[in-house]
DNA sequence: AACCGCATTAACCAAATGGTTAAACTTGCG
DNA sequence: CGCAAGTTTAACCATTTGGTTAATGCGGTT
């Protein structure tokens, strides 16, 4: 039967859930065979081992997570409207996801290894934005800043919020609906204060 | 003997280091005594078990390592001078306990419990702050926006560089000392940027 | 010295947890 | 059917880890 695919399939779906819940360190074998309605032996069967299921959820959650989000910043458009599709694709990506910034930073500060799986994903999206900046400086649209500076601004904007999610809830007086608003919200906010702080 | 004391506070300072580099889940009852040079049994003479140990060093930590930074946002200055204040000290504060942020984020999130033990630490500051926003927006010397949206704004400029520390460092090239330059610029970099998002 | 109370330790315990093994079940095929 | 290969499970194992206990050390008091 063609049935080990849809196992591997359910174990890895299990995976996910438990590990960005969890993350790697909280995760617990057996709570992984549970939800995946299996024996545990069975995981093990399937993964050698929790490092190795570990590794493969976290690649293919890093790749699905941001998947079509870098992209928006390569697009042959001005440099504002990019950083508006980017700030936009980010904010629908992790509507879907919500647990990915913390877990990915999570993991990455316990073992900054894994940043050599995942660093190459946005790498040209980067380069391309990179020197879109320094265009549009010579071109005395924006401010003299280290493009990279600004690349960390927009990051900064965009997962802080999930990231402390907890937190700003609570100090915001907000529940789940409000905070959803909250963040809809930030949505086009974020971009149009990301483009007055370096327009000229 | 007054060694009562002295041992305890080994102790405190032994689990803060471990605390904060493991997290509460990854944290070892047994290094924390190795690191304060004592027994394990002697751990829990202190202290009854690790939740409790744990609960000192969060509250202890929390409260030492913003001190003196939201007092920053209640002085008698204008709105901008508040924020180019708050900012540095946010930023000399964060370099005597880097891995602060990501520890207090972590655990935010794996038990919200905690906040009520914090919450109310900033308190008068954001109410201070909210109400000199709100000043400044109808004199128009800034935009309109929600305080509480340009709250978050500034803490994620501030926060995320260091809750994010590895990507950055690593996406960015740098090693150790280039970070710390990097971190640098922005503390006087971020000031300027959020003021230019909001001047009118 | 005898004693008392606090500080400290070695040895131990029980539960949790990642991982293994050997047996049973299923399915496809000659 | 009967067997071989892949799939699934119950039972088991070794290690880690938070926590306990009972004994020892040690300084001050009478």
């Amino acid at each position: 039967m063609a049935t080990e695919t849809l196992t591997a399939e359910r174990i890895l779906d299990a995976a996910r859930s438990v590990f960005l819940r969890k993350g790697m360190v909280g995760a617990r074998m057996q709570e992984v065979a549970d939800e995946a309605g299996i024996n545990k032996a069975l995981l093990h069967y399937y993964f050698r081992n929790k490092q190795q299921l570990f590794e493969q959820v976290f690649c293919v959650c890093g790749r699905h997570a941001m998947q079509g989000v870098w992209e928006e910043l390569t697009q042959q458009r001005p440099l504002f409207d990019n950083i508006r599709a980017f700030v936009a694709a980010f904010h629908a990506a992790i509507e879907r996801e919500p647990l990915f910034p913390h877990f990915m930073l999570n993991e990455l500060q316990r073992d900054p290894q894994h940043l050599l799986k995942l660093v190459d994903l946005g790498k040209g999206a980067r380069q391309h934005f990179f020197k879109q900046v320094k265009a549009a400086q010579q071109r005395k649209e924006i401010i003299a800043i280290e493009p990279f500076q600004l690349m960390v601004n927009i990051m900064a904007w965009c997962w802080f919020p999930h990231v402390a999610a907890p937190v700003v809830k609570h100090v915001g007086g907000m529940d789940q609906k409000a905070f959803k608003l909250f963040l809809n919200e930030r949505s086009t906010l974020v971009s149009e204060l990301i483009i007055r702080s370096i327009r000229k």
